[in-house]
DNA sequence: CTTGACCTTGACGTCGACGTCAAGGATACG
DNA sequence: CGTATCCTTGACGTCGACGTCAAGGTCAAG
């Protein structure tokens, strides 16, 4: 498939399709005339790159770690001691992260939790 | 307290605290020099907005809210009608966020689940 | 009084994941 | 054949939460 159609599939720009290939993490065929054309294994690692993106991990990091990914029913190449560390330590970050969302999220909670019943008052 | 002391208990810069300031999300005190003095409420404040800075919020949105924060064993005061929409969509982003989180945490987990047992073979 | 730590207000720099033009080639359709 | 739509490669713009200087005032200690 062609740019346009993998974008609105996958609910990401064009230009982020791009960047993500710029950056190394998708490697897209090409037709005669020089048009991307993606299979449907590149469709998924676009959403893989977008839950991880969405994680915070960097392009870089998650260029190293694709290659590693589990590719429907096996794992493919397990990874190297110094990235299995960098894994870990991002799996760490995400956890504090998910503790601090669901803190805020609770803080909210209370705000609205507060808010006046029904007709509200006017507000500046 | 001085900015630096306030700085060095809650783990944000100098420069972050001035931002704030800036942005119309603390209000200290000032000495005659023209020095900022924080109390501790300020303190509790602060708290706050890292944890809503975290959860992905912007300033504008913290500063409206933050009038409204629950202080001390009693809700302050409940917000405007329009208010209470952006923070129920906050709300539901931050939980999206979160969902989004842990199917990173997930694939990461079994990424490094296949990982090498001990022993790790050379890596690019 | 002087030194040095601490503070002040600007103001420009950064970083990353794109957005957004510009200036064209490729493809489909009637 | 025209033309409308899709595609290509640059390359500069953006946005937000700060980092990082610069050029000074302030304050406690010796």
């Amino acid at each position: 498939m062609r740019i346009g159609e993998l974008s609105a599939r996958v609910g990401a720009s064009e230009r982020a399709l791009r960047y993500y290939e710029q950056q190394g993490l998708l490697r897209p065929a090409r037709t005669d005339a020089g048009h991307r054309d993606y299979s449907e294994e590149d469709e998924r690692t676009v959403r893989r790159i977008q839950t991880l993106l969405a994680a915070g991990l960097g392009t870089s990091v998650i260029a190293e770690l694709l290659p590693c990914t589990p590719d429907e029913g096996g794992i493919v190449a397990p990874a190297c001691a110094e990235l299995v560390d960098d894994l870990r330590a991002e799996r760490d970050r995400i956890d504090a992260a998910i503790a601090e969302l669901a803190r805020a999220r609770d803080l909210l909670d209370a705000i609205i939790a507060a808010a006046p019943p029904a007709g509200a008052p006017a507000c500046a």
